[in-house]
DNA sequence: GGTGTTGGTCAACGGGTGTTGGACAACGGG
DNA sequence: CCCGTTGTCCAACACCCGTTGACCAACACC
C-alpha cells in the first residue's frame, strides 16, 4: 500500500500510455465525425484496444467526450499590446490554436448535436473570452455582449474553414484573415456601442 | 391514362398530403435533432404514418432530407437600396429568413456532420450569395472571398443564436445584432481589399 | 514461488436503426 | 358492380450501437 501511494504520487501508472492513446484516438474521432458517428468501437479500434477498456477507463461515452475534451484558448493579456492592436492579435492567436488543437473542432463539431458540448462551448465563453473582453472593453457590464459577437465571427470563420470547408474560406491565408476579421473583433471589442 | 395524364397536370394527388405532411416533420426533426438523431421512425411518428411510407416516397433517408432541405435564401437586389445600407439590409434579411424558416437551422446543423448537407450549404453560398457580392463588390473576381466571409459571419451569428444558444445572443434584439453586424458585412462586401 | 491486484480480451445482451416485402383497404373508371 | 391502381400498415430482416460480466495474463509483493 505505501508503494502504491508512491506511485500515485509520481503518477506513473501502467495504464497511464493507454488511456492517453484512447484520449487521443477520442479527439480525433470527434473532431472529424461529431458525438454520434464517432462509435465507441471505432475509437477502441484506432487504439487498437478493446471497446470494454474505454467503459473501464470512462464508465460511459458521455464520459469520455469530457474526458477527452477539455479546452484551454491560453488566451493571451489584452493589455500587453497595442489597444488598436489586440483585434488583428486575438484573430491570429485563434487561427494557430485552431490548427494546432483538434480538440476546438471537436467542440465545435459535436456542439451542433450534443447538449453537454453546447454546455461546454458556454463555459468557455463566459470563462475565459468575457473576462478578455471585460479588461478592454468600454463598458465592463457589456463583455458578455462584445464577447458573443468575437465568438460568433470567429466560430463562423471556423465553422466555414475547418468543418464546412468553403474552398474560398479555405484558400486565404492566416494573414488575409486576420486582414479581414482583425477589424471586426476591434470593433466588437472596443467601439462604442451602436 | 388520360386521366392519370390530367391529374398530373393539375397536380393533385391523393398522396400529396401525406408527403407534406412528412416533409413537414422531416424539418422539423433535422432542425432540431441532426441527421443522425433524427431517425426515420421518430418522423413517421411524427406524421402519424409508417415509417415504409417514408422509404416508398422518398427511397432513403438521403432522399428524405434531400427532399426536405432545399433553400431559397430569396435575397433581394442589392442595388435596389443605397449601396451604404446593404450590409444592414442583407444582415436584417437573415434574421427575418431564419426565424420563418426551419430549412436554415436545418441545413447549419445536419451541416457539420453530414458531407451532403455541406455541399448543399457550398452551393447556396456558390449559386446565390456570390453573385449578390459580384453586382456589389470593388472586384468581381473577389466576389467568391467577399461572400464567403460574409457568410462566416452570417452563419456564426445563427450557430450562436439559433443552435448553440449563447445567452448574450439570444437576447439581443433584431436591431440591436442589425447595428453590430451590418457594419460588418458592408465592410467584407464594399470595403477595398485590405 | 504462490497470491492478490491490475491491465486486458472475449463473447454476449438488449435495444434501436435503415430498409424490405407482403398483406390489406380505399378509391375510381369500365 | 367489379377490378386494377393507389395508398397504407404490419412484421420482419440484418446490422450496429453502448454496455456488461466472466475469463485470462502479467506484474508486484510476501
Amino acid at each position: 500500500m505505501s508503494e502504491k501511494h508512491e506511485r500515485e504520487r509520481q503518477g506513473a501508472r501502467r495504464s497511464d500510455a493507454t488511456r492517453a492513446t484512447i484520449l487521443a484516438a477520442a479527439r480525433e474521432r470527434f473532431a472529424t465525425d461529431g458525438y454520434e458517428r464517432a462509435t465507441i468501437r471505432a475509437i477502441a479500434r484506432d487504439a487498437r484496444i478493446d471497446p470494454s477498456m474505454v467503459m473501464r477507463y470512462f464508465t460511459n461515452k458521455e464520459g469520455l467526450f469530457a474526458a477527452a475534451v477539455t479546452l484551454d484558448l491560453q488566451l493571451p493579456d489584452p493589455t500587453a499590446f497595442p489597444r488598436d492592436e489586440i483585434g488583428r492579435r486575438l484573430v491570429g492567436h485563434f487561427l494557430r490554436m485552431w490548427e494546432e488543437n483538434e480538440v476546438l473542432t471537436a467542440l465545435l463539431r459535436v456542439g451542433t448535436t450534443n447538449p453537454a458540448a453546447a454546455e461546454r462551448m458556454h463555459q468557455v465563453l463566459r470563462e475565459q473570452l468575457a473576462p478578455v473582453a471585460r479588461r478592454i472593453c468600454p463598458v465592463p457590464e457589456e463583455a458578455p455582449v462584445r464577447a458573443a459577437l468575437c465568438a460568433s465571427q470567429v466560430l463562423g470563420l471556423a465553422l466555414s474553414r475547418y468543418v464546412l470547408r468553403f474552398p474560398s474560406t479555405v484558400n486565404l491565408s492566416h494573414e488575409q484573415i486576420v486582414d479581414w476579421l482583425g477589424p471586426t473583433v476591434q470593433r466588437y471589442l472596443t467601439a462604442k456601442t451602436p
